[in-house]
DNA sequence: AACGATACTTACCTTTAGTAAGTACGTACA
DNA sequence: TGTACGTACTTACTAAAGGTAAGTATCGTT
């Protein structure tokens, strides 16, 4: 048993060469997700984030408080919520404006930028929320796929 | 002072109150992202897990084996590779087609509905490195504004 | 006088991610 | 002939992240 078999089709794909064309920094300044230690790593893990998601979509084209978040998103614990509207803040995604009255009133919205970015995660929140009946289907035929190869 | 000043305005937004109108498990089937404990979450989560967006999007199109995966995705340890492969697997997006030579030969590559969702995600990589200058500008203005202010 | 609401923070514990090494088998090189 | 390398993983162990519950300050309501 040989393994040219199979490897003799002269590797399925290139694109794992790397593009060592560009200089480090031009690489980092352009983000390239594929590049470790990229800043744009950061955003994505921010925008990406179990929360970052869901706040990102909730605050799409509306101003919210604290506490309407916390209603709104299920399940977000109120630490969790203020760490992440805090990272996206710092990403200048999310818009902060307290009133100093008592007790406290905290209003978050979003940036262009941030509307922008709730548009790209609200198109794969809408495509899981439409697509999950066919997903699901798919889980259920890779379960039964593997019980029966074993 | 009285707190009346702004929230007077009959608060800002009333896309909080939730929306008791379908039953549980109806908001189940079509996924609703908003509600604890909705498989779609789970998805939400596998998709737009730090490894599992890079994965998508090197996968967009093509066919490659674990070892190019690790090596196209810069600083991916193998345990979180084989692991979000797995997950992604299991929801339907990712095939794992292996030959029994040796050393071992895999291929991976996404279904239809894994080049679906990769083309969302594909959405949110491209528009972070096509606005990561923009965004490193708005962190630096947001850091600049939180300095001044202490 | 206790309770609830506001927007958080902090201590603690659990879950997850990351690091490094091990596995099985074969090829190439010195 | 022995050592290193390549394949696709898994397995301990540790570091980091996430979740839970309670605390903070202040006021209005009950």
């Amino acid at each position: 048993m040989k393994m040219a078999a199979v490897s003799d089709k002269k590797s399925v794909s290139d694109s794992s060469t790397v593009d060592d064309s560009a200089s480090f920094t031009e690489r980092f300044r352009r983000g390239d997700l594929f590049s470790d230690k990229c800043p744009s790593r950061d955003v994505l893990k921010h925008i990406t984030s179990r929360w970052g998601v869901l706040i990102l979509v909730a605050l799409q084209g509306n101003t919210l408080r604290f506490s309407d978040l916390r209603r709104k998103i299920k399940g977000v614990s109120e630490k969790m919520l203020a760490q992440t509207l805090q990272s996206l803040e710092s990403d200048g995604f999310v818009l902060r404006h307290s009133y100093p009255v008592v007790p406290p009133h905290v209003e978050y919205s979003l940036s262009t930028l941030g509307e922008e970015a709730a548009e790209q995660v609200a198109g794969i929140a809408n495509w899981i929320e439409e697509k999950m009946p066919q997903i699901s289907e798919a889980q259920r035929l890779v379960a039964e796929k593997r019980a029966a190869e074993e």
